[in-house]
DNA sequence: TATTATTTTTAGATTAGCTTAAAATTATTG
DNA sequence: CAATAATTTTAAGCTAATCTAAAAATAATA
């Protein structure tokens, strides 16, 4: 059994996530920030995931996952995926609202519910956003995309992923009527703040800043 | 905006499903019982939900829920018994299953989920356990059934509602292939301990515990 | 109706998860 | 490399939700 606490299970999730970025090593003020807790707060729950060998915590230094910690992490992450994908597809949710709901829902403790939950959406291999969802095992398909700000210019991609837990990018997504699996093609990219003429399936011309740019992944054709 | 935490929302949910065979007062230790939490420990919510206007509490006599209360533990049960119709029918959970998750899930907040879970499904009038499911604004049809252990010999009934929350009971139910809509008529009733033989279907004929019998409730024909 | 039994409440504690303010450690830089 | 800045931890305290044990109120009964 699991039986950990919403709240545990928030820490572990938040530290893998962070830890993806870094070398798996995250600091105490990374996670208060995600988190919007104090830092004295992550400091007093570290100590307690630290007793029960779900991370390893070293003061001043970082934290970082154990093998236990990391694999609730990775169900957790997989219950939240399946769950979006349900409210999504299923429920016909629009993609902005649907992180939030998930947040909730992937707490819910149930294996069997999991994976009859998996098994009636067909066995998705991604989320709405595009974010890999880890099957039964853990096992994670990574998915080989690169951030829009990195891409070449002239070239044509495909956009994989989306940045999820910002609900007023999602909406601005929408707004500007960009999907996962359109086509994407860096025009020119002005030097002074980087923002980028893109044309979209070879057909509507728009402008993205810099920081739009940065929550988007895409995959080269 | 509801905001109540999940403890709170099942004391709602239970003072008002304890209320209905009574006059709509719950006594303290009842409500402990049901919640398998100490007497102390009721006395202590009560008063918080009484300072919150959700309940109107009068020390050593008992609690009854407000017109706000019972709102919230009617949309409470409403996202039970709908998550219950998921469940058994979407995912074909064994309905001795379903209760445990519901418990969970009838927590989760979202307005916008409630509503698209409702129409998803049909909006289904009875959960699988024959529990009337209300609507949007709070309207519960109320099933007309009498308790098997008060039907009349010799007459034909249909099985209309069966107690949820005994896992073992429903579990027993499927062990003698019981369902909702099955024909019930009784052959005889024993004096001593009211053990009844019934006919199921016009078919087989088994034997019902005076036990069993008071957790299944019937529709004359 | 006086005594006993039952139910309920009060009092005092505990735990998880959070806070702010002060102290300690580590990092930066003139 | 010493002073300053930034980060992190410690200390002390709060609230929600639980508990046990003792006291108080109500109900049952001899």
């Amino acid at each position: 059994m699991n039986n950990l606490s919403a709240v545990e299970e928030n820490y572990l999730k938040y530290i893998y996530q962070l830890g993806e970025t870094q070398n798996g090593i995250v600091k105490t003020n990374d996670l208060a920030y995600k988190l919007e807790h104090s830092a004295a707060s992550v400091t007093d729950m570290l100590k307690r995931l630290s007793d029960k060998k779900l991370v390893s915590y070293k003061k001043y230094y970082g934290v970082s996952l154990t093998k236990i910690g990391q694999q609730i992490a990775i169900q957790v992450m997989r219950k939240h995926r399946l769950w979006e994908t349900f409210l999504a597809k299923n429920l016909k949710f629009t993609w902005d609202k649907i992180h939030e709901i998930a947040e909730q829902l992937e707490h819910i403790q149930s294996d069997e519910l999991v994976d009859k939950m998996d098994e009636y959406l067909g066995y998705p291999k991604f989320d709405p956003h595009g974010d890999p969802i880890p099957d039964k095992h853990g096992n994670i398909l990574v998915p080989n995309v690169i951030c829009l700000t990195d891409a070449k210019l002239k070239k044509l991609y495909i956009l994989q992923n989306v940045n999820d837990d910002s609900a007023s990018f999602l909406k601005y997504l929408n707004k500007i009527q960009l999907q996962l699996n359109d086509k994407i093609k860096i025009i020119e990219k002005e030097e002074f703040d980087e923002t980028m003429l893109i044309i979209v399936n070879d057909k509507r011309q728009i402008t993205i800043s810099n920081d739009a740019a940065q929550n988007m992944f895409v995959k080269s054709v």
